[in-house]
DNA sequence: GATGAATGAGTGTTCATTCAT
DNA sequence: CATGAATGAACACTCATTCAT
């Protein structure tokens, strides 16, 4: 008889919005931003129509959470508190924690992919993003030239053009493609050319 | 190939087709396929909505279509005559070519791109370009071979990874990347290797 | 959860259905009845939904008891005691207590004036209504012949329609029209004419 | 086989719009703005819902087209070319045009006194409504004050409302009230006055 | 070949109403 | 008594597609 406490109200909240967030970055991921109906994001998700609205002001303000919402969990993944500096190690170690959050968001990784593509989009994803990948690029542009490379932006190029491509080739056919070897390589690559 | 005279491409350029399906690819290039609706194609064609459908029999055949021909036109820039093995000369020629064909078709490889990441959704380009691929891809791996690479698999697969990340990162911001550097990059990486 | 006597519930029941009401009758004076919503008249009233619905069977219900509501605190205005007989001093005493209650009920007949204006919607009021108001038009029309006029019922029809035009020009404008001056006006004129 | 002349469509778009415009205005002084959904309105105009859109960007715009629309046609039937003095037989011939008008644009006049009672709503009119109206207030003060009115200023306010009040009760009850004997009271009550 | 008026299924969104707590 | 999460029908609006001319 008695109504329920914030707290309650609280939980049920946060559970159906993740519920529909990940509803939806399934679809979003599977079928495109545009192509997905809150219909079908909703019959995903087993709620109804009106209960998303309930949650979010708009198709896209649901887009934009998820994209922070993954953009803050896939940070986490990277040492923070280190002191900006990478070891050899760490470099490594760098290279593998990259493959592993790709390989535990791919849904995220395409939306965000597809995303990136377009022009003028950035702002959904922020300077947030940005600046942190600043962070990590001077730091391996560090780590290179530590290494006596003798061109340490061209490798720093080579490098980003590596990763990147290796995971958009991933993302376009999860099933298939072999990351873990593909990751071998290029840690084999590197271990060849700094030992 | 048979090579056409001037006339005739000036003819192809100024069908009513031609401009209708480049301003088609540059809409789907810039909102993406489902973003873009037929009335601006038309508009940005200046035609009728009407003759778009004496054209095409609907929007997907429309960007099927497009696909074809792009896809058509970018094999055109590579040697199809060669005898099937690439020189040190050609290998440097190949990354070239790929880097200027995506220069001269942003649009088209935006698309592409975008395309390729969805999943089931390769029908849209087909067999043939898996299998021109495959051509370039055993052609490189014998290149490597020959070139006694310590592992020739390991080899490709960095540098599919390479092109394919460098386009994607140009494709991104096509303004501000500059292209050349990185292909300059690219290039004085592989002939360091192999001098 | 301490348990209530009887009479608290009672005086919370009064006091919240009171707030409800007031909340409401603001947003459909503001809004219409149409474009006023549930949530905005709860949100107003500091309620929550459920209790809306705990005391009106629907949004309709809620309507129809604002009217007969407003409705009953108008008419206590108007002597229920008197003989039925207009003396010259209750004629004047009439109209001042007319636009006394237009202006201390503005919301209440701003949204009756656009009621009454949508055909097949007299129900709303009922006919109690029309029963009062032919009440005092027959003791107006009385008046007017006693007082010797040439056309008794043009002169009931010149002063009803003077009264509603009043009222309309307040209510289209109640912080700007002079309400004062025109209640002069009118009093003035039939000052003269039956000096 | 030709397509049609510019001249034919633009028959069609304006016959159309026509159609639209009248179902809306019926449907809009008939339940409100809010009320009356784009789905009945094209049901009455025997048109379908894309048709209105390729029309009215949107709902509040057919309702501004509307508004404006009637207007224009309202203040034709009043002189335009005059003096911008009244005579008593132009003052006559004023009010009989100004019923004459009411009655035959009664649903417009319901829509624009709905409109009218609402604040903030003015915009929908515009500035034109206001100034024409100034005009004749200015003409009607001037009219009583070469009539020697005791109180000119009072004059035009029980005459203003006089006419506001007779078109409000006439709008509530167009079938049943008796506009034209309310129309000769008025007129007498006037040269009762001025004779 | 070429036009654009016309359609209607489908979209994102709102909102009165219900109900478990 | 009181809450707000949940529903789904209805809303304003869009858009690929058709067709008379």
């Amino acid at each position: 008889m008695c109504p329920r406490t914030e707290e309650q109200f609280e939980e049920i909240r946060t559970t159906k919005k993740e519920l529909i967030m990940n509803a939806a970055l399934e679809e979003f991921a599977e079928q495109g931003y545009h192509a997905s109906s809150i219909n079908k994001i909703t019959k995903r998700a087993g709620v109804s129509k009106g209960l998303l609205y309930n949650y979010f002001e708009s198709k896209e303000a649901l887009l934009k959470e998820i994209m922070k919402q993954a953009h803050d969990k896939i940070w986490v993944y990277f040492d923070p508190n280190h002191d900006g500096v990478l070891t050899n190690e760490e470099f490594y170690y760098f290279i593998e924690q990259n493959f592993k959050v790709v390989k535990e968001n791919v849904n995220f990784w395409r939306l965000f992919s597809v995303t990136m593509l377009k022009p003028n989009v950035s702002q959904l994803v922020g300077k947030d993003f940005e600046e942190k990948s600043e962070h990590y690029l001077s730091m391996l542009l560090d780590f290179f030239k530590r290494n006596k490379c003798d061109n340490p932006e061209e490798e720093l190029i080579i490098f980003s053009a590596l990763i990147k491509g290796i995971t958009i080739m991933f993302i376009g056919n999860p099933e298939i493609l072999p990351l873990k070897k593909y990751e071998t390589s290029v840690i084999n690559y590197y271990k060849k050319k700094f030992k």
